[in-house]
DNA sequence: CTGAAAGCGCTTACAG
DNA sequence: CTGAAAGCGCTTACAG
């Protein structure tokens, strides 16, 4: 592999010379510039990237880790429509992506502060839905640009973030569902120390409280975002005259256990429950009959974060501020009006 | 940000010394390391991953390009399968992934070229399907280590590669239709300038040439993995007297949309026409009739190939050799017996 | 076991 | 516009 040296000497020029004619925003006669690319073009040099980034103190490059040993992390739209918007912005910016794996959560923070800490990676994205107070805190020290897919822990609001707005989609749902006369309405959540599914909560007590429904502790549930969470739920709240009529389940996949659970039990959607799930993932369409689902725009999501995440970069500052997206409610075929 | 000199002044020994500490494999006293890691963590020192990447020449790193603008392609089962592989060893073996977006088979190219020619990464997977003969050997020449993701062509036997045995599984699958009473099978491929697509071409073909099947040029449909274009290719060979009675499609979403238009044509599945997919995605179990789909096992592949590679980098060689893994179908509802 | 020096392959402020 | 030099932050062969 030839280096800006070779390609000095073949060229009879200083290497600063070649330096210059690749970084691109020097003044270089057009003469010597023919001649440095000619010599270039022979010795099939191309300007190597670590010595650059070495120098530069710029690696051209964003970090993202991803819990790879959860099941069904990749199969849930979210991690793909992430790195679909990641992708999208960073591509746009010559930047490239540095992905690493974690296999817990504790481990997701370590990993994270590795490449920051290693400067593997100019700034970084955290998915985390778990992140504490303190957490946050450790990665600021690092002074290193960061921004948050989802929302931080309240003492850092002036963290970089951009988020759903989950409790007030939530609530919408809830009241949608409320709307269509449905008043045993169950909370189906994720993993419960997960803010995303507290907000969701909350959102859902509000639409109740709201609508003047005392809500009965045993309607509200976990499933952990798998469908045999969904599935076990069902069994955990259908059970007897206080069974709930309406379900909302925190992802696509608890909702699609709750259906099969119901198909079972030979309870019909949507003529006796209706079924609401999250993310609008490919098979909520495909399905029949046909799953209505919150569509969370996590490519917008992931493209606002990374495009925060890079201007802070070019500018040489830390990102802060925060933008919050609403979702869309897509009705298909599990929602009914209540007849019960 | 602490360097090694800082570490070095603090502790009171030379920089040399504090890379040695850090690097693993010298003979250092316990004093020194104890004094110099103490000092490390005061200052919260951790090494420069560029500057130790420019030393040593490895960056730790292997590169992947991924066509990030193809709808479909992050929703497909193909893409999250092959990254939770990839990390799974790249994890193990401490290494991180770089990922750069591409716009085109084209800029797919350019973009992997890209990444090894500026030493990004210390080696490359590659997973295009349209590799020609002079992309893999311009890919070659950079003596940088390379594994393919599918077949290379013929004249490139000796480059690592693994690939699903895509002509035998659809051999297999069709072999199987034929066992079942169907004669009139459509193969409904993807992108037909693809190699896997002509792979599964020359497998269904195969199988009906040993049943002694005359093939019907109109029972061979390319729907270029898109839901539409399965539903299309149904509307192309239901015409009548000599419309097939099975589909076999190169991935679940086509096979979905055959699915599709065999309902609105009130076409009985599998009572009347049976439907095999491919990739036995995350709703080929949910959908009803729950989809018979080949199970390829991606994530195997991709973990073979990024173990390949990753040993290929640590012994300073280049991957050579292959290996070819089978397919599972997985029958489900949509395939039965023949009563035409 | 530890230090001093040279080198990895670039960039860029300083001269001219 | 171009050259010469110093520097980015590590590693490692060479001495001792």
């Amino acid at each position: 592999m030839s280096t800006i040296r070779d390609v000095a000497a073949k060229a009879n020029v200083h290497p600063s010379t070649v330096s210059r004619v690749f970084s691109g925003n020097a003044r270089i006669s057009e003469r010597t510039r023919r001649r440095v690319l000619a010599a270039a073009k022979s010795l099939n040099f191309q300007p190597n990237a670590i010595a650059r980034s070495l120098s530069v103190r710029r690696t051209h490059t964003i970090g993202l880790v991803v819990p790879h040993v959860y099941t069904g992390y990749f199969e849930d739209s979210f991690f793909p429509q992430i790195m679909s918007g990641l992708l999208d912005v960073t591509y746009a910016h010559h930047y490239r992506l540095l992905v690493s794996g974690c296999e817990s959560y504790a481990d997701e923070i370590v990993q994270t502060l590795q490449i920051l800490r290693s400067r593997q990676a100019d700034g970084i994205i955290v998915t985390s839905g778990r992140l504490d107070v303190n957490t946050v805190g450790e990665l600021r020290e690092q002074g290193t640009p960061l921004v948050l897919i989802g929302r931080p822990p309240d003492q850092h609001g002036d963290v970089g973030w951009v988020d759903a707005d989950n409790q007030e989609d939530t609530r919408r749902i809830i009241a949608r569902l409320i709307e269509l006369g449905h008043r045993r309405i169950a909370y189906v959540g994720g993993d419960p120390d997960t803010r995303v599914v507290k907000e969701r909560l909350e959102g859902y007590q509000q639409a109740m409280t709201a609508a003047g429904i005392a809500v009965n502790p045993a309607w509200v549930d976990y499933g952990y975002f798998a469908e045999d969470g969904g599935y076990q739920a069902v069994g955990r709240t259908q059970t007897g005259d206080n069974s709930p009529t309406a379900y909302y389940a925190a992802n696509d996949l608890m909702a699609i256990g709750i259906l099969r659970a119901l198909r079972e039990r030979q309870i019909d959607v949507p003529g006796a429950v209706s079924v609401v799930g999250t993310n609008d993932s490919p098979e909520a369409s495909h399905l029949r009959p046909a799953l209505t689902s919150l569509r969370v725009p996590y490519k917008r999501i992931a493209a606002i974060a990374a495009h925060m995440l890079i201007n802070a970069i070019k500018e040489d500052s830390l990102p802060t501020g925060h933008q919050i997206l609403s979702s869309q409610l897509i009705e298909r075929e599990t929602t009914a009006q209540c007849l019960a």
